[in-house]
DNA sequence: TGTATGACCAAATTTGAAATCTGGTCAAAT
DNA sequence: ATTTGACCAGATTTCAAATTTGGTCATACA
């Protein structure tokens, strides 16, 4: 028998893998247990709702996209500058199909996982938005000229214009391109000359871990 | 007998008040009839379909919100920059109630009206602000390290971020406020240093008014 | 003895047909 | 010549029956 963390993570997977293919509606329990090769009361023995365990698919994706960050932000301290840290977030996003997905397609399609508390909390992850920005202005690599509010909600603004534009907009060139795009908008909109060391990106990627707690 | 033109005004007024009050879904031709003291027939004498009298009340509301722009324009030539544009236009929207309503409020509400060919036309609307920014490019006014489609695309992106953030941010501060913010943002994401003249302002004045054509 | 299962149940969802409503027409009234 | 509202077909809503599915738990199994 296999551990029981290893057939969490086969369900999960098969949950995801179903997630994009079908949307979140059109997957039910059953279908996630007979891929994954199990007994639907097994399914049960892991999660306790069907909301339960979608929203650990979801918080799974969303703390990878993270994790991706972190490892940027580890690999090139300079991610921490907030254009760096546009782009690379909004290509964590767009480069995982379930939340590139849930990004581009029908919202309706993801009825509850969206704005749910399960898995992801909006609230938190404003206020780690603003605690980045706080320490950004701090050490003058952001325009201090606006309240950290007003610059959270700017930024924001900006970010989600970005993405909301992927699935509108028509497509033209590459999402990379749109990142570099964005970077450039954020740069010129937002951050002021400066460099990001190490000391810098650790206190960023530790902000960023406190959200998968 | 009232005027053929004014009768067409007195139920346009009423279709929007309603539409405001209740939305695309919940108003029938007889309502606005009933509530405009005339038989039904009579409002099919000015339009063909519902769809069509439904998406002049809109166009009607667009054009309005424009002719404020070219009357601002007109004020005061430097509302021909890029950034107060933006504000302006951004004010121009959220101060008519059925715009406004049809910003924040649920975009399935508002039905075919929004994306339909009736009234107005988002290709248009799209290709006015690429002569716009191009205009713009050529007195050196905006950047002119992005080529003028990719400007576009990214002013339209901080724009309708911002548009949409009125839907989905908890809403601190009046929407002037707001427009403040987005007119700071556009300006050093996009503007350079420079005046407008009146001649450049008839010039966007004129760009506007072909969209009411 | 502890783990896994799928038959089972209640509640939610879907289906489909009947009832109702509404966009659009036009013969009659003005 | 202009306006109207009764009228009709098609769209929408209703509502109950049929089906599906989230969640449980007695049983099988290792």
């Amino acid at each position: 028998m296999v551990a029981r963390t290893d057939r969490e993570t086969k369900i999960l997977d098969v949950a995801a893998d179903m997630l994009v293919r079908h949307g979140y509606r059109r997957v039910t329990i059953d279908d996630v247990a007979v891929a994954a090769g199990i007994g639907k009361g097994t399914v049960y023995l892991h999660w306790k709702t069907r909301e339960q365990l979608f929203g650990a698919v979801f918080a799974r994706e969303v703390h990878g996209a993270i994790g991706d960050l972190v490892t940027a932000l580890r690999a090139d301290p300079a991610v921490a500058l907030l254009h760096r840290f546009a782009a690379e977030f909004f290509l964590a996003i767009l480069r995982r199909p379930l939340l590139h997905g849930m990004v581009i397609g029908d919202v309706q399609m993801w009825g509850k996982l969206i704005g749910s508390e399960a898995g992801y909390d909006g609230g938190r992850h404003n206020a780690m938005m603003a605690s980045y920005l706080g320490i950004l202005a701090a050490r003058g690599l952001v325009r201090t000229d606006l309240a950290v509010p007003e610059l959270t909600y700017a930024f924001q603004a900006v970010y989600e214009g970005f993405i909301y534009a992927e699935r509108t907009a028509a497509p033209t060139g590459t999402y990379e391109d749109r990142a570099r795009l964005l970077s450039t908008t954020v740069e010129s909109a937002f951050s002021r000359p400066g460099t990001a060391d190490a000391a810098l990106a650790e206190e960023v990627a530790a902000l960023l871990s406190g959200l998968a707690a």
